[in-house]
DNA sequence: AGTTGGATGGTCT
DNA sequence: GACCATCCAACTG
């Protein structure tokens, strides 16, 4: 959930990837640490937040005691308070664009008033416009109950049997066997979680 | 319904 | 200088 002067906006983390040590040459950390990465090498429960496509500000969670380089990418929330903030966040998003013509900004600006709300943070680039997540949130505490940026207990037990698993999305650089590694988790059926190419028929590939 | 290409700037041999 | 843990519009069939 994200608390700031947007407002309060509260979401279902419906999708991850994990990427974990140095060898696996999917992960950031397999050049060992680096500016960039610190925070990997950190404790868990940081937030690891980083720019792709020089656009979108993706957001981590990391999730092995220090020394041990891993974590998780948010790839896609189910909004569930805050909805009305998401869209805002996201018009925000587009209007910070440099080189965003006018016409451009209107037309995504119309397009997000009218948008389902399932599909505000579908993406990792997307949780991060929504939530108005950007390299400032690098190094957060996530499970600080004051943090502004933070991780609540779910409110009920989710079902394990709801969880599907796949392959990481966008890694074809790290080649085998990870680009095959089922280290993607979504829920079953969840209108928020990325599609295509997840998780494409099966729950395995 | 699937494919292609442009935006955009930080990070790393 | 090449390559991205992406997204969307604009094409093709």
């Amino acid at each position: 959930m994200r608390s700031d002067a947007a407002g309060r906006r509260v979401g279902r983390i419906v999708e991850l990837e994990a990427y974990i040590g140095t060898s696996d040459l999917a992960s950031h950390a397999r050049f060992g640490l680096t500016e960039r990465n610190r925070v990997m090498f950190g404790p868990p429960g940081i937030a690891y937040v980083y720019l792709v496509y020089g656009m979108y500000d993706c957001l981590n969670i990391v999730t092995e005691p220090a020394g041990r380089p891993a974590a998780l990418l948010v790839r896609a929330v189910e909004p569930l308070e805050g909805v009305d903030a998401m869209r805002a966040a996201r018009i925000d998003w587009l209007a910070q664009r440099r080189r965003l013509a006018p016409d451009a900004l209107a037309r995504g600006a119309a397009g997000l008033a009218t948008a389902a709300a399932a599909g505000l943070a579908r993406g990792p680039g997307l949780v991060g416009a929504a939530f108005s997540i950007d390299r400032s949130d690098n190094g957060r505490d996530l499970c600080d109950p004051d943090s502004p940026l933070r991780l609540e207990p779910a409110p009920g037990d989710e079902d394990r049997a709801s969880v599907v698993t796949g392959r990481r999305v966008g890694i074809g650089y790290a080649g085998e066997p990870w680009t095959s590694r089922p280290w993607r988790f979504a829920i079953a059926g969840n209108a928020s979680v990325t599609v295509p190419p997840f998780p494409r028929g099966a729950d395995q590939d």
